[in-house]
DNA sequence: CAATCCCTTGGTAGCGCTGTCAATAGTTGT
DNA sequence: ACAACTATTGACAGCGCTACCAAGGGATTG
């Protein structure tokens, strides 16, 4: 025989339907598609569930209908301010809607993005958000054999899985460094920690445009695998003042890198901007306020997040974007660290 | 008529249970209690398993189980460093472990995490892990019906819900006055943001020291129910020069509010440490490298996160910690911004 | 050799909900 | 007046798994 039978206490959706004198399907409705409904069912449906204080189990309803509310969400870092400015967007977006997150940690490995995936997929989410677009091949078979919206976030690149949105951070370092040349910067330093993909391409960007100014030279160069903080900053541009002396700008692939090269400058008594320029990549809200204020690109984090996850509900509701993919852009904030000129 | 059959291609528990040559009930038993099986079939299931592919769906058990594995998560704010610390504790906690979270921000509002609370409960979580002991008094009769572990994090109190892991925000803000009282510090400043009932607790220390010290004036604290920021330090600085001129060290509720006090101090000369005291909170990475480095209070923000799902996950298990509340204490990181007798 | 125990395995039913159809009532067109 | 249609509602079965009970088989005991 099975188990004991249904608790007293317990309240289903049969006990609802009961109290409202309709069938369990019709109670059901009202809950997925109140239009469906005659008014009169359904201002009785409402009162009897609200009348028990009816929750549904998302179990069984998931089980039943073979789908979810969960939208699954892979960011690399939960540390770094970029990714919490994402998520934050992503959750004020969901917040209200019926749909849930399932956040995950990749690590920064495309491998353990590719377990995550599996993992995720299994439970048949409503959606994908994923971090950036360097999956493993596997991945994206995955990913295009699935059939619920995916959104790629923090860049854009030529063929997306489903959608994207996000920014070229090559475009955004050219502009960059296009800015402190502007400046009368020549010898200009790249600081890059991490490397993951992202910074790569901000790399390749900073590569592109010395190159075209005929003012590339790998000793300007200092970037390290290990993840990012301020005192490595100030690591990263000892060194580079090592290699290079003659340095005369500093762009930092992010915030943090720049605050510390910044506190270096001040450690050695180097003039900022005048001696050095400083640039930074990200915007945080903290570059505004230092002495000297640092120059920086701003990336729109929070409304990438908050776009991505509406993107995903609209796609999942029928209302799919005109536009797979969304370019947020970038801006360079001109501030005092890279002011030679001003 | 019922809906189509079991399509083809799914791999369910009897589809592995048929390959290993043994019923469904011995299969499901393989992945919750493994040693019950003979060691013959314990093989044969796993590898028929693996050679299918087969991932649990986890609908179905919560469902035929009344329990989930799912470990919910309340906190204020995603913003702020100090939770996304303690997040990635708790994530790495549970990494490799076959629970999962559910994250939900409360943003600061003790009646958001009420509602919060309600929707997590109706879904039987399997733990619940929650921030500070200030829980509206419904939560709290919610909180104590319900059969789950539960932690409170971040601070410690009289009388915990299930159990508890943090520190006394009073004690370490006494802590941090008394060592600027031993620096000779006399007119102490207290710059305060959000004010949320750990904030304030770290006020009523401040009061406390310095009302013992008989040092303690009204017009030495400026507070703010904004949320923080590097750039407010600066403006909550301005303003207790404005207010108490003659201000001879600060305390900064927390970091962000100390790194722009000391742009605020750097911005109008004033010397730190000799001239003007600076002590932030928290310690975050940044404190170490500034120039001057910051004084701080160290708190074990990775270690509560991962230690509270340690105990929540100990407790399902059966091995309660045989400890209900956990101290994590704090620690006094003297840098150079309070060296004044050095 | 029967009685007793434990270890392992299986049968049965059902967790709470929804997909698929079918049925009923009401409405419109010719 | 009758067919054809739409709007509502309900019946039935089953989603994939596990709780509960029971049974089979071997070892141990008197």
């Amino acid at each position: 025989m099975g188990r004991k039978r249904a608790k007293p206490g317990k309240i289903r959706l049969t006990e609802v339907a009961e109290l409202a004198g309709v069938s369990p399907i019709t109670a059901s409705r009202f809950f997925r598609n109140p239009e469906a409904l005659s008014i009169g069912k359904r201002v009785r449906v409402e009162s009897a569930a609200k009348e028990l204080g009816y929750v549904p189990n998302l179990a069984a309803r998931a089980l039943a209908s073979q789908r979810t509310e969960v939208i699954g969400v892979l960011i690399p870092s939960l540390t770094n301010n970029v990714f919490s400015d994402v998520l934050r967007g992503i959750y004020d977006a969901l917040d209200g809607s019926r749909y849930s997150i399932q956040l995950a940690n990749t690590r920064y490995s495309i491998f353990q993005e590719e377990r995550l995936l599996r993992l995720f997929l299994a439970q048949k989410p409503a959606g994908l958000i994923v971090t950036g677009i360097d999956q493993t091949p596997e991945s994206r078979l995955i990913m295009e054999s699935v059939d619920c919206p995916i959104v790629q976030i923090m860049e854009i690149g030529p063929d997306p899985v489903d959608m994207m949105i996000g920014f070229s951070h090559a475009e955004a370092c050219r502009a960059a460094i296009s800015h402190l040349l502007a400046q009368g910067c020549r010898r200009i330093g790249f600081l890059g920690a991490r490397m993951d993909p992202r910074v790569q391409r901000r790399f390749d960007g900073y590569v592109a445009t010395m190159k075209e100014a005929s003012l590339f030279d790998p000793r300007l160069v200092v970037t390290t695998p290990l993840p990012t903080s301020v005192t490595l900053g100030g690591g990263l541009f000892a060194d580079l003042l090592t290699k290079a002396p003659d340095t005369d700008a500093v762009f930092c692939a992010n915030d943090d890198l720049a605050l510390g090269a910044l506190f270096e400058c001040r450690r050695r008594q180097i003039a900022v901007p005048s001696q050095m320029a400083i640039m930074g990549f990200n915007d945080l809200e903290f570059m505004a306020s230092s002495v000297p204020t640092l120059t920086s690109v701003r990336t729109n984090r929070y409304e990438m997040g908050r776009e991505a996850a509406t993107m995903v509900i609209e796609t999942i509701e029928g209302r799919r974007p005109e536009s797979a993919v969304v370019d947020l852009g970038f801006t360079v904030v001109e501030r005092q660290s890279s002011a030679r000129r001003a």
